[in-house]
DNA sequence: CTAGATTACGAGCACCGTAACAATA
DNA sequence: TATTGTTACGGTGCTCGTAATCTAG
């Protein structure tokens, strides 16, 4: 998905040597080098500063670095979320996970969910969750993942319902229905 | 810095035909063609269901297509981003544009400002400017621009002074003073 | 002398294009 | 028949690795 002199770059930067990342990658130094030198013309910008006795990153490679990194996250991510989304309409819940919204505790939740509805399947869809993209998890809500895995999980054990998109409305948190609930528990509102 | 693939995955599923996104990249169908077999076998995901008289996009498609725009335009700021660090510390404010805070309004402020400050330079930094996102862009203010454009003109005018950093603490807006004014008009509280 | 950066040269492979074929309206 | 998708084959160019060179501590 993403072009791999990024990676190469960032284990550079993180290693502050051609021959350290090298080792890092399995590569010879003589390929980081001329990644890292394609990478540059390429941009027509110098990412590091070169001693004889290692490197030292830019400005511009200090604001490469960090996007970068959100770069390939996102590029990781969106394989997943395309390789997931062919599972859209059928009884899954996906739940986005993230360090933030660990998976941990559907462990917990998992038996007395099962017990409620044995033929629901859950998939679990890695994000990058911060509190600075947040709004915009919630506002895709329903199209990669049905919600946060907390939220959704909250969501389950107090509505006793499956799945629910969440759509933020000023201050207010509404709950709208999106898939079918294998077994019919009660009658809930649905959009 | 992104994985060429992309954008002929975009074109491809913009047009619908594998011949008609060839036409428009300037190369050969069969190049298309295996360009997009090949990042499908790498992803594990189909993402055209093919017949004879055109494609059609797959759930996985059209959540590959949403998040390859996104990157594809993400790669460009940051290239941008980085070329522009390297001007950071000089008495250049770097001014956040996209279609939502357009650099129109700068033509007409820029006579009084540059009468007051003729020393002073702007830089234009294109940003993926959305509602969704605008929280992550006032957290890393300062980073890569000092301020979306209209903020920082409004904050040019008003307070008579050169750069700001914007940083949202609850529901307050405090300002940070980070770069120095080249004309010395009054104090100002500095970090 | 050691550790790291850099360059020259050769080999392997990925990608593209040409050409031919298949299938549908 | 025209349009589109698909495959086989050959060539070009990119990228990697080996080896040698350069430089500072």
């Amino acid at each position: 998905m993403y072009n791999p002199q990024l990676k190469t770059f960032l284990c550079v930067a993180k290693a502050g040597s051609f021959n350290k990342a090298a080792e890092q990658l399995f590569i010879t130094p003589t390929a980081v080098i001329k990644q890292t030198n394609l990478l540059e013309s390429n941009l027509q910008v110098q990412l590091f500063e070169r001693t004889h006795r290692g490197l030292k990153l830019t400005a511009a490679g200090l604001s490469l670095a960090r996007d970068a990194k959100y770069i390939i996250q996102y590029c990781r991510d969106s394989v997943t979320r395309a390789q997931n989304a062919i599972q859209t309409n059928s009884s899954v819940i996906r739940i986005g996970i993230s360090p933030i919204t660990p998976a941990q505790i559907m462990l917990e939740f998992w038996p007395k969910i099962h017990a409620i509805c044995p033929d629901l399947k859950f998939q679990l869809v890695p994000y990058v969750n911060t509190v600075e993209n947040a709004r915009e998890i919630l506002a895709n809500l329903g199209q990669n993942i049905d919600g946060p895995g907390f939220l959704t999980i909250l969501c389950l054990i107090c509505a006793n319902a499956p799945v629910w998109k969440f759509s933020e409305s000023r201050c207010a948190v509404r709950f709208h229905c999106t898939t079918p609930w294998p077994k019919k528990t009660g009658s809930h509102k649905r959009e």
